[in-house]
DNA sequence: ACCTGAACACCGTTCAAGT
DNA sequence: ACCTGAACACCGTTCAAGT
């Protein structure tokens, strides 16, 4: 009975980690803070992972579901008390969501496919699970308050995915410019609105956006019934 | 000096048609109504303007501006007017808001390229000064009707971007899946709002849903001050 | 059950060379 | 100026074969 031993070449280099979801996940998580999301790709990750594409396919079922991964490892770092808010539920849940915007303007192409494939992971579960406790305190109907919710994180989630992509993306900057450039060229007579609405139109920071959209989002929404619910 | 033939191999098939701006954008329209936008490559493109795919970088600089150009196109079969809608500016607002929605359900994947890379065609422009003209008659200050205008086209985009990908494309269908069902089995001791707000969660149809975040949305916008801006 | 090499069927973009 | 063939540097996913 002999011992099993690992060959001497195999001594040199850290002992290569056995696949598992967690571990493709970790190091999903590394390339793309590393190097963007663009770079997390099945055959770039199994590179990393030192073995071939095929069998990353054990563990995550496709690309979108990787990435979906990734997400939800990134929302464990939202802060979900609002404490940073101050007491009123108002205030800390506009903490909770600045906290979540924050994230998602770290790694825009994350908020993309966020959109587009609905997570579905646990930190996820405990954002929406804190967002409808704090937005239910403000006394609205359950309807509402259930779609409010939906209605405040696919905000935030688009407007990450929109206006962020512009700071490290030379082509979504350009495409930004030149629609700046088509509102700044549309002229009194044919386009009037445009031109009456001018500086306001692309103007305000990201900052002062944020705030006016939470409040009238949850204005909106603790105003407005659903049609056919008790309220 | 000899007159110049086409060859007689040619005369059987219709003379290939110059490339163009204006005829890519119009085969590539026609490519994504046939096969969806995941074919308007650049390669499949060329193939089918029979040429190479390098001869399209002399007319659209990539393929984001490729699709931004097929989704300008599509724009034009909105109905601006609003006539469906009746009378008041709110319901011509509604129509012209929900003639936009109807066609990014259909090409959800052009919502999504909308989000990412912002159009800045005549079709878009002119949708814009519409919707500006219209939010403009609620009465509301300046800075809330522009910053308002971009909230709402937001809203219907990202809503077709996330909840229409799902009736095609099989992958997006089992996301949205594994998120009801991650709802569905949220349990009341660890996710407790989840439970207490489930059936609405995921309920409510595209059209109630539609006109419930529409009410939210210009609620808000009118009755929210932009802060800082003299009302 | 887990892992793999190799293959299939694609991509976007650039560049030197032609007309 | 416009157009092209060929190349570079990649993709996702599947499948038969191995352990």
């Amino acid at each position: 009975m002999s011992v099993r031993r690992e060959p001497i070449s195999r001594r040199d280099r850290p002992a290569k980690p056995a696949l598992s979801r967690g571990w493709i996940t970790e190091t999903a998580v590394r390339i793309m803070r590393e190097e963007g999301l663009e770079k997390v790709t099945m055959r770039r990750l199994a590179q990393e992972l030192d073995t071939g594409p095929a069998s990353l396919y054990v563990y995550v079922a496709n690309t979108a579901e990787l990435h979906a991964a990734v997400l939800d490892a990134l929302l464990g770092e939202i802060d979900l008390t609002g404490r940073d808010g101050g007491e009123g539920w108002r205030e800390q849940l506009r903490a909770v969501m600045r906290s979540y915007t924050l994230v998602l303007f770290q790694y825009p192409q994350l908020a993309r496919s966020a959109l587009v494939a609905r997570p579905s992971g646990e930190n996820y579960l405990r954002l929406v699970d804190r967002v409808l406790d704090l937005l239910s305190r403000s006394g609205a109907p359950r309807e509402q308050v259930a779609w409010g919710v939906d209605k405040l994180l696919q905000d935030a989630t688009a407007t990450a995915a929109e206006q962020s992509a512009r700071e490290r993306d030379p082509a979504a900057e350009e495409e930004w410019s030149a629609t700046v450039r088509a509102f700044g060229a549309a002229g009194a007579d044919k386009h009037p609105a445009i031109a009456a609405h001018m500086p306001a139109l692309v103007g305000g920071s990201p900052e002062e956006r944020f705030r006016w959209s939470f409040d009238v989002l949850v204005n909106g929404i603790v105003g407005t019934p659903v049609p056919g619910a008790q309220g």
